[in-house]
DNA sequence: CCATTTCATTGAATCGGTTCACTTCCAATA
DNA sequence: TATTGGAAGTGAACCGATTCAATGAAATGG
């Protein structure tokens, strides 16, 4: 069926050893022959086999990208981050989104365990640090994403949540904003646990007063559940702090069915700065996490981790998320 | 480093074969030896290396999804739908994202025949056929993705966006409006240019005028652009219809930043119906394709493919889109 | 008690690319 | 002329799972 190294071999009266130097070390096999194999493999369209040399060498050049939830755009992002990240060192992804379901999860380790893949970049939806070094028993290494790893077992690439809950609290009250309800989701999920820690270290430090409003799922259909319990508060918020952009435009969307102006009457404040809080009727002011740059960085490391091999230096990044202004934060 | 068969059969004192019945045709061993050689296994943490697998069967139980933007949520529900039909069969997902660059495309494409994928799942930005003749060639099944294929070389799954341009302008002209703006992107983009043919073929017959708005890429900050030239316009249109959401996030946000009034003074239509269509300050209406579905189907056809071998009878799938009626268009 | 069938297990050959110890061959030097 | 050195090329062995013809052992039948 497929045309192999062998084929070649015969078709160009070589050995198999001297077309494989064709292909790995051109610098050692003599111009004429060189031209010649060249010559045939475009001839025949040989394209070397994956697995064959890959199970030769122990590993191949594809690394996997495990994320919660694809349909995010803050994982799009940071996908697109990765994979221009390992395309620069040659690398391909397989990306796999795991639904935060802890199975699914399961299932996909084994199968990148199956493909020996390099490394695996793991955005986890709960930390299972057994597989974690099951997997580095397996000689691939893992980079953890959008999670801090306080052993120093692995590389890791995070955001410092606490000060994004911090800043944008900090913000909030600056603009004179000293009654805000703080929407978000379960306190399991570590983001918002740790965002939430933010904002009650600068709320208690400025004097402001949160309410905090929470829902099952980070989705904007529950934004607008939260605007209707917002709506019911003894004393109406001046400015309303969401854990994510998608229910912050939930928010907004439940707030202005109810005639309450944005930013007039209440701002409101996301976190991501996904792409579609620009294109929000009223743009969204958000906490921006560098998701692009996120990607690109992990992938780096992961590479590196892979490359260096023994003489590895783990390394633990975290970035500075930061406060984009558009048109939902107003002056009280 | 790794186990390998050979290390589990020495270890549980059995040949090589053995092991591998245990593995592959577990019906045909004793069950002393079986238990015995399951217990093996556990305990050495074996986990059977998939290259060598695949080298003896000439293939993998993956395939590959080629799709031109990962960050347009269309595509990434699309890529949700794949991977769950995908999965039930148990195959895994390369997620590729060509990023609409015909050299990305071509890479992927090599990686995906190194990989030896069972088969491709591709939404090209532009035909290559000559790329697909070849994958075909390898023994590597293709299935167009929101692409109909006029031959009978392949499967293919899409979208009637002839009929999807017809039915947004036959509903519009039905709320009463006939002085129509279409703002789409380029027509090399075969998408846009058939639901342009069903736009024109509909205008016709209803007596409706459209006044066509033509922007380079089919982004929100290009439908802010597109607003401005609505605004200028001589006769202000009643309606407009995007060629996407994403172009009518933008349009909607340019027009309301004029103090225009939706959908009371303008109605607007997108197409795709994204997620975030619902939750935009002003609900978008929208057109909406069945994504998800569209994703499970093509894996299917391509899966059943596949493993039909030679009497597989290539079949094109095609969706019908519908309206989805939010609180963006209105009667007039 | 031997012949025949059934069942369990074995191990060498295979897939295709890479490697490396080895052979050829030719030119340069003594 | 004999010797050496280096460049170019060779091909068997290897990676690890699968397969299948062959073998061995036990069970059944006459």
């Amino acid at each position: 069926m497929s045309v192999s190294l062998r084929d070649v071999a015969k078709s160009a009266k070589v050995s198999v050893g001297t077309v494989s130097n064709v292909l790995n070390r051109p610098e050692i096999v003599a111009e004429k022959t060189l031209l010649r194999v060249r010559e045939t493999i475009k001839e025949l369209g040989f394209v070397p086999n994956g697995f064959a040399r890959q199970l030769r060498f122990g590993n191949s050049r594809t690394i996997g990208l495990i994320v919660p939830d694809v349909s995010n755009p803050f994982f799009t992002e940071v996908a697109r981050g990765v994979e221009d990240g390992a395309n620069k060192r040659d690398y391909a992804v397989f990306l796999c989104n795991s639904d935060e379901s802890v199975q699914k999860e399961e299932r996909y380790i084994n199968v990148l365990i199956e493909q020996q893949v390099r490394g695996v970049l793991f955005a986890p939806s709960d930390i299972k640090s057994n597989r974690m070094d099951e997997m580095k028993g397996r000689g691939i290494s893992v980079t953890l994403l959008d999670q801090e790893q306080k052993g120093n077992n692995h590389c890791s690439v995070s955001v410092d949540d606490i000060y994004g809950g911090r800043i944008a609290i900090e913000y909030l009250s600056d603009l004179g904003h000293h009654n805000i309800a703080w929407v978000c989701g379960p306190d399991s999920i570590p983001q918002v646990a740790e965002r939430g820690i933010g904002v009650a270290k600068a709320a208690k430090a400025g004097n402001v007063k949160i309410e905090s409003i929470r829902v099952p799922f980070m989705v904007s259909a529950q934004g607008e559940e939260a605007a209707k319990a917002i709506l019911k508060l003894p004393t109406m918020p001046t400015a309303v702090f969401c854990a994510n952009d998608l229910l912050a435009l939930g928010v907004m969307r439940g707030l202005m069915a109810a005639k309450v102006k944005i930013p007039d009457q209440v701002s409101i404040l996301g976190y991501d700065d996904i792409n579609f809080a620009s294109a929000a009727a009223v743009p969204l002011s958000s906490i921006s996490q560098p998701a692009y740059q996120m990607g690109v960085t992990a992938a780096d490391l992961l590479l590196s981790e892979c490359e260096d091999g023994e003489n590895h230096q783990h390394q633990q990044i975290r970035f500075q998320p930061k406060l984009v202004e558009r048109e939902s934060t107003k002056k009280r």
